[in-house]
DNA sequence: GTCGACGGGATTGTCAACAATTATGTCGAA
DNA sequence: TTCGACATAATTGTTGACAATCCCGTCGAC
């Protein structure tokens, strides 16, 4: 949990912090509706208390965060309504990209994804939540990747990133991980075979046991009594 | 040209910063690959460089902007290639915001569309570029807004921002504005009738004109010598 | 003449002290 | 007890000074 970096620019030091308090968060470290006290976290991390600063700016631009003025930052708690309207933004945008993608995979994109893919597994098997996340993110980052327009890559991960709040609920469950590592396989499988109908289908299908235990959770653990449970939505 | 800000909240004044440096480049007051100096900029605008550094980082992360350590900020000129993409993926998030809108149109929507496009033709007669990029910034955002999903409606407008960088060709053309302008107007009719087919399809149109003007003026006027020009693609 | 060392100037990056703001706790009066 | 005024602590916001870095022109050695 300590940070390795010894001898960077700032901005590299800012992405570093980002990055990880984005783990702390998707781990469930750091709980929804937690404070994010600059201070507290730049003697944690090791660092200036400006680049703490800097690095919950940049995590409140991608949404992870919130922040009000003179009171300070904290982890961000999607509602329902939301967390459905990304997801469904999110479907739209990966089966697009999934449609591009040209088939059957090159090898190299292949390779690529099965090392990915066995490093997620072996991380799931061993539960280390930690590196699984890594190895998940870089399984989409890859996959999308192959999809030749990284302005398209972009907007799927940011829209990844919004939703990992919520991320800690499935990031540590033990079937959520083996589910999400089989799909994986199948996806790869319909890479390789060039079944781009079966692809397109998986990669939805992908989306869907996360944003429903996302939602569930919200509604279970984070609901703030009073809150409103909004109806479902496009 | 003068700052109008006087008490404000820091991230007030940040976003006004970013705001106006963004209508600087748009304008064309500040061209691609021009540098924007910290305290300069501090100076000209009346804020301290503290508030100009954030803006600058912000406009950074949407992509109007080129940070380099050490060595400041530029104006960040897109390649061809790049805004190929990028229109690619605008007009698939164009076009399903453009489907999900509820049609026809609630009066609300309608009213504000109708009001909005008055000041953008007023703004076009009048050749004031800067009237007439804010009141066609706000038209699509109304428009798009419509659909419902205010997140699809961020992709769109970071988008949009995105290619802003070129728009100095076109939003100081007085044939692109009038386009542009009739093309809104046939854009109020198709959802006043409820015609959804037209709609997106002028959605879809609306984009070609300035992509190619964009395209067509990188490679005209700011192409380096010994620069690649790009095949099409995506 | 070319190349590398060197220095000056311009610009960005870093920092810690200070100011401003908000939250929290205490006390006294009704 | 309950309420509000006030003091105090915790935290964020702001500033200017200083350090580090880079660009560029100059000069000297080969």
């Amino acid at each position: 949990m300590i940070a390795t970096v010894l001898k960077a620019q700032t901005a590299e030091r800012v992405r570093s912090v980002a990055a990880m308090l984005e783990e702390e968060i998707v781990l469930g470290w750091l709980l929804p509706r937690e404070r994010l006290v600059e201070e507290e976290l730049a003697e944690r991390l090791a660092v200036k208390r400006h680049v703490v600063r800097e690095a919950l700016a940049d995590l409140e631009r991608v949404g992870l965060v919130e922040r009000i003025p003179n009171r300070g930052a904290v982890v961000k708690l999607l509602d329902p309504v939301e967390v459905r309207q990304i997801y469904s933004v999110r479907e739209a945008l990966e089966t697009l990209a999934a449609q591009q993608i040209p088939l059957p995979a090159s090898a190299t994109v292949l390779d690529e994804l099965r090392a990915v893919q066995q490093r997620h597994a072996v991380a799931v098997e061993s539960a280390d939540a930690r590196a699984a996340f890594r190895a998940n993110m870089q399984f989409h980052e890859t996959l999308f990747g192959a999809c030749g327009n990284p302005h398209l890559v972009e907007l799927i991960q940011g829209l990844a990133q919004k939703v990992h709040g919520a991320r800690s609920i499935t990031a540590a469950s033990p079937e959520h991980l083996g589910l999400a590592r089989d799909e994986h396989a199948a996806m790869v499988d319909a890479l390789a075979a060039g079944d781009r109908d079966r692809l397109v289908a998986l990669c939805r299908q992908h989306l869907g046991p996360s944003r429903d235990a996302y939602i569930a959770a919200i509604e279970a653990r984070f609901a703030r009594p009073g809150a409103v449970i909004a109806a479902p939505r496009g």
